[in-house]
DNA sequence: CCTTGACCTTCCCATCATGGGAAGCCTTAT
DNA sequence: ATAAGGCTTCCCATGATGGGAAGGTCAAGG
């Protein structure tokens, strides 16, 4: 199987195949007499592995870790749960956050006119936010 | 005021004011004889403005054009709805995928031992996830 | 007056994961 | 034999930010 291939076999790019290749989060790839990279169903399913961890957020790091932890036979579960509880709380933070900027600016949305006028709450808040620190001037 | 105290002042670090110097975002400052940066008190504000908006999720381009419309005395407030409204949407979206992450990794928590035994459903979901096109090899 | 330390300047590099594109070689089908 | 399309490597770009080096400047204190 060319990289082509692989990449249609496992839904990522002939790019990120060569580049995960780059930084060592897969094994370098055989090769055929003509320099093509050679893939088989077993890379395959490592991409496809890589593919979903991607997919749910994981960095590449922990994709790496996690992908370690998939070939070691003798691994505890309780390292994947690790990585995956501090994801979660990572993507949590991230939802909480972006939450309060929708409420604000939903906030903001409702008190605007949306006509013609050019008075506007929204620039209004923007303009307005406190200093965040004392000015030394 | 020289570049630190505008930082200090608006909350965005010299080299971001440089940076949006560099961009066009923000006009170039005045300079001293010896080629020093010089920002007054609306400059600052500008600053804040769009530290503000950063601060709420707003791209560099979004936030060009809320600051265009900020000095545009005769805008309509319905332009600025209208990012607004966009933007809230782009947050929802990836709300909604984040949210869509965290749902099944704390179902694969959940059903996960998390003890010494390396049986684990986290790596195993990873693995068994279906080929997302059909090989063509 | 001179030194020291804190500040400023520009320029380059790194991040993180991904894509675009060029130049050149290889393979396959017509 | 030729054309189309796939493969190779290499360089560059993204978006927003920080780090750091090399060198000029300013203010305070000895």
């Amino acid at each position: 199987m060319n990289i082509g291939q692989a990449a249609n076999a496992s839904g990522v790019s002939a790019k990120m195949i060569r580049y995960y290749e780059s930084t060592g989060l897969i094994a370098p790839a055989g090769r055929t007499q003509s320099n093509y990279r050679v893939y088989g169903a077993e890379d395959v399913h490592t991409l496809r592995f890589i593919k979903r961890a991607r997919t749910l957020g994981f960095s590449m790091d922990e994709t790496a870790a996690l992908l370690g932890l998939w070939q070691d036979k003798s691994r505890a579960s309780a390292d994947v749960k690790r990585i995956a509880d501090a994801h979660i709380a990572e993507l949590e933070q991230k939802i909480a956050e972006l939450r309060a900027m929708t409420d604000t600016l939903k906030h903001l949305v409702h008190c605007c006119a949306g006509d013609n006028r050019p008075d506007c709450p929204i620039l209004e808040d923007l303009a307005q936010s406190d200093a965040p620190e004392r000015m030394n001037a």
